[in-house]
DNA sequence: CGACTGAGTTCGGATTCCGAACTAAGGTCC
DNA sequence: GGACCTTAGTTCGGAATCCGAACTCAGTCG
């Protein structure tokens, strides 16, 4: 990408981890793989693109090394408080490609230990204490640099929430 | 990636988005732009990679073209349903990259026009009727494959929710 | 007619990716 | 002590991808 410093959040998260084995490896990383060779293994993934990968995560605070054995000084990697933020995206990326990718196998489905409800991922109002499906608030996710405000005709549907920039 | 049919959803969905330009290309859909020069020019994208990258997106399902004037033949590029619940992952994505990599400019929130308050974005309990953070639940956001389920050292905080398949 | 617009395609050079092979430091076995 | 193993990388060259410039094509405007 030519621009270095883009004004925007997504953008600049993409310069990060916009990168199809970043994301997988984040996404073992959550599932609790910590090694190298536990990486390299589980995603087939070339030693220099790895190495490369994970040095790139921890230079960014995403991942951390930390050493768990002294004798054959051995570091793993571990996700940081900032690499955990990044599952709700991943999350939702798993919903998606569960619900459309998926040629009808179960999807995944994340259970409330304390009352065995499905847990839904959505966006939730405080005030009104309820939830809205991604459908309703899709046309409008952020303010964005769209200079006239110009309504989408498949909005018609939607509930009426609006993204302002706070 | 070698692997065409990746059994995670995670993966099978970066085999169609897993890609910056991709999905900064969604990004401006979610936004309201819709034609070819419109997404070239506000991306900076060149010709090739915009058209490629489009015919993609419509051959997957997640924009579909529809011709906007008959003159001459023009047609633009709509998110689809599919598309449009691709927005989670991508509100996910903003609020990280907000919150961590904005140098302390404000981020971007979401206001529910009905009352104004911020809307979250989180896992909603329906019997419960409560939010978690995604901190809460961010050390297990799927079962996955990994064999013998390793606790995670970093997961003391966590509430006490798991993930199973359906 | 001639210029212009919107939506692409073609082509070649530059960049980036990635796999195979190699390195390195330490441990284990006999 | 030597052979071999494990873990964690690095080097290097070919392959894939990216991208800018130029071209195409259909249709409209003046």
């Amino acid at each position: 990408m030519r621009d270095s410093a883009p004004d925007c959040s997504i953008a600049r998260a993409l310069e990060i981890i916009g990168d199809r084995w970043t994301i997988l490896i984040l996404r073992d990383a959550f599932r609790g793989i910590r090694r190298f060779d536990e990486f390299r293994r589980d995603l087939d993934i070339a030693r220099p693109v790895l190495a490369d990968r994970l040095r790139k995560l921890v230079d960014h605070g995403i991942l951390q090394k930390v050493r768990y054995q002294d004798h054959p000084p051995r570091d793993e990697y571990r996700l940081t408080p900032m690499g955990r933020e990044l599952s709700p995206a991943l999350v939702a990326l798993m919903r998606w490609g569960d619900t459309y990718l998926n040629d009808g196998a179960p999807p995944t489905v994340l259970i409330h230990d304390a009352c065995g409800a499905a847990l839904e991922q959505g966006f939730w109002c405080p005030q009104c204490r309820r939830t809205f499906s991604p459908r309703q608030i899709a046309s409008r996710p952020g303010p964005g640099t769209s200079p006239d405000g110009r309504s989408d005709p498949t909005d018609s549907a939607h509930g009426g929430q609006r993204a302002h920039t706070h």
